[in-house]
RNA sequence: CGCGGGGUAGAGCAGUUUGGUAGCUCGUCGGGCUCAUAACCCGGAGGUCGUAGGUUCAAGUCCUACCCCCGCAA
């Protein structure tokens, strides 16, 4: 089976690597490089450098519905896959593969259509979160269901741990997918709108924290946006950035620091109850323990943390 | 050449401006006190101060080059 993948960050890689394993991957689709990092020097996407380790041919249009209506005809493939490619396909391009495409997608569907479902579903404080494959139509993420998996969301993990979790199993689910397909097992179920939430892409904005929220709100709030933008508050000339916290007792007014110890770690209250802010990082140094933290420098219990 | 912060003991930091015997908090090891303890007291081990070169009687500190880590911006 002739299949073309079109995918850009990590989240893919698996999902390409498992393909590769037994079907005829003949052509990858990628997001252009782009200048980033440091000194902004031009960066290949996760996905163009696997693709480049197996050999397969990469193509990087700015618009593929625009420029590569004629490319993607010519390589003739069988169905098309995709997994967080970031650019919208046509109806031309989705009625060149035979069987179709199949897009793996990072959310119990219908929930959480759009580009970050994963920080979403934590955000929302959901308490399911899973992986689905589905057609690709036209439109956004609101084909028809293939199959999925879900699992009970541990709160004490972030977003981009549950994106590593989540590639591998999505990959799986693929693999399982495709096999169903070729011999006419796999279940074909429409979403139902009703049920469907469509989340907006992530803003740096958003990461602008209050502990003016429950415990367990800021809790997800923090893991939901990790590792990208992150949740900070301003902090000595600088931010804080928060990576990971949990909830534990305390009360106060939202954002007085209840405990600032080596022992005890930072312990900030929230609206309702408190979070220890497990794992901190100041402007240009490196993310660490509160607890590490701590030891080399001094946050006086008391005053509101995170204030101009 | 996008802007900026940083590399000092196992961890986190101070010391660099004004060169002059390597410090702090914690951990760790040994001893003491205590019904007891993450408490307290006493003592010890542990450091090529990122790398290389230079200036100097003397360099963590000044000069040059390089390596590595990180924040912003994209």
């Amino acid at each position: 089976m002739r299949i073309v993948f079109m995918g850009t960050p990590a989240f893919a890689v698996p999902a390409l690597e498992r393909l590769t394993e037994i079907y005829e991957v003949v052509a990858v689709f990628t997001q252009p490089d782009r200048p980033s990092g440091r000194g902004k020097k031009l960066k290949m996407s996760p996905v163009k450098l696997l693709a480049q380790e197996k050999g397969i041919p990469v193509y990087q249009p700015e618009k593929i519905r625009r420029e590569s209506v004629e490319t993607l005809r010519e390589l003739q493939p069988d169905l098309c896959v995709t997994a967080a490619f970031g650019q919208i396909l046509s109806q031309e391009i989705l009625d060149i593969p035979r069987m179709g495409t199949v897009n793996v997608h990072a959310s119990l569907l219908p929930r959480h259509r759009g580009a970050a479902p994963i920080a979403w579903a934590i955000w929302q404080g959901d308490s399911r979160i899973g992986v689905t494959t589905m057609m690709t139509e036209k439109g956004i993420d609101n084909g028809d269901m293939l199959l999925s998996r879900a699992f009970d969301r541990d709160p004490a993990l972030t977003c981009g741990e549950w994106t590593e979790r989540l590639s591998v199993e999505g990959a799986d689910l693929l693999m399982e997918t495709l096999a169903r397909m070729e011999n006419g097992t796999c279940p074909r179920t429409a979403q139902d709108e009703a049920e469907m939430t469509y989340d907006p892409m992530l803003k740096k904005e958003m990461g602008d924290l209050s502990f003016d929220e429950t415990a367990h709100s800021v809790r997800d709030w923090i893991h939901a946006l990790n590792p990208w933008p992150c949740c900070s508050v301003p902090y000595a000339d600088g931010r804080m950035k928060l990576l990971r916290a949990e909830v534990t007792e305390g009360s106060g007014l939202p954002g007085t620091v209840l405990k600032a110890s080596a022992q005890d770690g930072l312990v900030i209250a929230c609206r309702e109850g408190a979070v220890r802010l497990v794992e901190i990082q100041q402007s240009g140094g490196k993310a660490m323990r509160d607890v590490d933290y701590l030891r080399g420098h001094r946050i006086e219990v008391g005053q509101r943390f995170g204030q101009e």
